[in-house]
RNA sequence: GGUAGGGUGCCCGAGAGGUCAAAGGGAGCAGACUGUAAAUCUGCCGGCGAACGCCUUCGUAGGUUCGACUCCUACCCCUACCA
């Protein structure tokens, strides 16, 4: 029954690009206890399920749980679906609105598709917080917000912050670490990860575990992932991001368009690479190795785990001939050109340009090109000439012009 | 309940009766440069128009004015402080 590997191996494993490991002793124990008696940990992941858009920012922490998994153990999959049906009243967040259980349930489907493209589905238990919070009476929920101070919530960094500068807090949102919190509770989990912005909700639920009497979960924090801007933290709602749902062309590409002090970064957290590997990568980079042929490889490994090998050398072609030798992707979109029509409404209606007043300064700046030739005037008007010509805007768009 | 301060373009943020489509910054887009990057420089950055210009925009609805983002009234919303 044991056929966890040795203790030690396993802590190096886990330990490998983690944030911190709290507290990292109790870990080992745990370890051992399961490799004794055969029995994996409950390894919890908790998601918010109004975003079913995975970026490799999330891939961070999801590839961690799968190192857990393929050490043997179970990751709980929780998804908030009970606090996603309250919503999130505060302006901060107003993406956070209430959904339905059809929403909800639909982006659990969503989840599912995107999480195991990493996660072993043998070894993943998807749950969602409605099974013990709807159910559960005012009374046990008073009970609960009993085991904690606001004091204590007041110690987390954002805030105390906002508590200072008078910026609103309201009563939820200090409720909502107490409810992740119960969520250890009723999963019983051994370990629970999250990205270090996390790290304070994590500790409630230890917190709250040994207020009910249980052993408390130990936790394990990621580091946040930049985004292709090189300086936030990657989201959708800043568009820095890499989708695990993006074609090969838009994985390459926007991985190429990271700053160079991003690559290593990039690679020890969202690429699957044994640790061998990523440090052959540093001493290239710092040996003064030419970076962009490492982003490459970066782009290329990317599209791998998410895709394929193949998909992934097609899609570093691609790129070339797109932007090094100013060529064009293969499958450009094809419109049929009407006689007479000018080149600017032509732009403005297909959202090459939001406006036919953006259409035009595009001209002005010689960012359009027919075939290669810049357009220099801005009242062209296309006609049968023009018919299997290729239209460029700026650096990504293009349209393939037919005739009628 | 009382008092004070607010709601401006994608975001932040100035404006305080005309010269305001509204300073400045950020984001974004484009051009140059490069390694397609970053940094830097340049241009654009509400809509229509070749252009004079016209139309829509400064919480909502009215009003005062030749004229309002700026003044008045009511309403809605936000925040803080005191209870």
């Amino acid at each position: 029954m044991s056929s966890f590997p040795p203790v030690a191996e396993q802590l190096a494993e886990i330990r490998s690009g983690a944030a911190e490991i709290l507290p990292e002793g109790e870990l080992a124990k745990k370890l051992e206890r399961s490799r004794a008696t055969g029995q994996p940990l409950v390894v919890k992941f908790g998601a918010d399920p109004s975003a079913p858009d995975l970026h490799i920012g999330h891939a961070v922490v999801i590839n961690k749980l799968r190192a857990f998994q393929r050490l043997g153990h179970t990751v709980v999959f929780l998804i908030g679906d009970f606090t996603g049906m309250i919503g999130d009243p505060t302006g901060k967040s107003k993406t956070r609105r209430a959904l339905s259980r059809e929403e909800v349930l639909a982006n659990a489907e969503t989840y599912k598709a995107q999480i195991f493209k990493l996660l072993d589905p043998d070894r993943t238990v998807i749950r969602f917080n409605s099974e013990w919070f709807s159910p559960m009476h005012i009374d046990d929920f008073i009970r609960l917000t009993s085991r904690y101070t606001i004091a204590r919530l007041l110690e987390r960094e954002d805030f105390r912050r906002r508590f200072q500068e008078q910026t609103p807090i309201t009563l939820m949102e200090m409720l909502y670490p107490l409810v992740q919190g119960y969520d250890s509770v009723a999963l019983k989990a051994d370990v629970e990860l999250g990205g270090t912005d996390q790290t304070f909700n994590l500790l409630v639920g230890r917190t709250l575990q040994e207020a009910y009497g249980q052993e408390p979960q130990v936790i394990l924090t990621m580091p946040i992932l930049e985004g292709t801007d090189g300086v936030q933290k990657m989201s959708k709602s800043l568009g820095n991001y890499v989708g695990v749902c993006d074609s090969p062309r838009d994985i390459f590409g926007r991985t190429m368009s990271i700053p160079d002090a991003l690559i290593l970064r990039w690679f020890r957290l969202a690429t699957d690479l044994p640790a061998t590997e990523l440090d052959a990568i540093q001493r290239e980079l710092e040996g003064g190795a030419n970076p962009s042929l490492c982003k490459r490889r970066l782009g290329r490994e990317l599209v791998r785990l998410y895709h394929d090998g193949d998909q992934a050398l097609a899609a570093e072609a691609e790129f070339d001939s797109m932007f090094r030798q100013g060529g064009q992707p293969d499958d450009v979109e094809v419109h049929v050109v009407t006689a007479g029509e000018p080149l600017i409404d032509l732009m403005a209606a297909l959202g090459m340009a939001g406006s036919k007043g953006e259409a035009r300064k595009l001209v002005r700046q010689g960012a359009v090109s027919l075939d290669g030739v810049k357009v220099a005037d801005e009242a062209l008007v296309l006609d049968a000439s023009h018919a299997g010509q290729v239209l460029k805007v700026g650096k990504r768009r293009f349209l393939k012009l037919a005739g009628a």
